[in-house]
DNA sequence: TTAGATGCAAAGCTTTTGCAGGATA
DNA sequence: TATCCTGCAAAAGCTTTGCATCTAA
């Protein structure tokens, strides 16, 4: 867990979300707490709802879904959904855009980042003439072992 | 729609299948013929459900949902899943891989591939130490009208 | 004090499963 | 004819909604 970005996004979650006029429930507050520390790469709905229960005091399975439905509101969190087509949500962060690598063989989902893909993307994006507002890749495949070569 | 795309999806899908021991049954038959027409790019399961059901005779969801799944199995059909969570589905084709761009006013789907786009993609793979199997690229923004600079 | 937040329970959607009847090879 | 396929209906899983109660400001 990278505790900068945790406090830089909780402090930025607070400001926007007082700004919006929003009040200091214990919900939302614990929500946010959570997703400021486990979130930082995806997690899905349900496993914040029984985060939350593990962490005691829980929150309504409800009250989690209207809070998270919240923060994607105002941009805090990105959504996306995984191939069960259950909710899944990281925090969002301008200094941190990272993509997901899924390993075929556990599932489990990784953050990375690559500023020459982004630039591909860029120009991927001129070159079809269209104006982005936002992109997601995911990759799948398994992990190489340093030293090893790529094929079998 | 693509014809020829679709006479060749055909002709590949009822090999790959017949050379795994399916059976030729009304509801198969007809999801097929319906994605080799209407699945070159992503439909929604439901769409394919209600679009079988225009076309007449039907096919029972449950049905159709287990010809997808086994199409998916097959490795005939891919598989993607909407912001709502519903899966959608498309065929698969190896001389056609394609990524998708997602319009912000109107939601619409259209479909694109970019090979240098695609080099990024195997460079970054390499950098990061995985062998991919597979990968998605989700682009989301407005179309910049033709002559127009990119900015607003 | 009052608009807003929370929790519970029930409803909604999409997808999956069980099973009896029907079709294919 | 034996096996596999299909359709119906019911169940399951995740998410949303309605409503009464409670609380932050």
């Amino acid at each position: 867990m990278d505790q900068a970005l945790r406090d830089r996004w909780l402090a930025h979650a607070r400001r926007r979300m007082s700004g919006a006029g929003l009040r200091t429930g214990a919900a939302r507050a614990r929500v946010v707490a959570f997703m400021a520390e486990e979130g930082q790469c995806l997690v899905g709905a349900q496993e914040i709802v029984d985060g939350l229960r593990e962490r005691g005091g829980g929150g309504a399975q409800a009250s989690v879904y209207r809070v998270l439905d919240e923060l994607h509101g105002l941009g805090l969190v990105r959504r996306s959904v995984d191939d069960q087509g259950a909710a899944r949500y990281e925090i969002h962060d301008d200094d941190h855009h990272h993509h997901h690598f899924v390993d075929d063989a556990t599932g489990a989902v990784t953050a990375f980042e690559d500023a020459a893909l982004e630039d591909a993307l860029a120009e991927a994006a001129e070159r079809l003439g269209v104006e982005l507002s936002g992109h997601e890749i995911v990759l799948r495949g398994r992990k190489v072992p340093r030293g090893a070569p790529a094929g079998d």
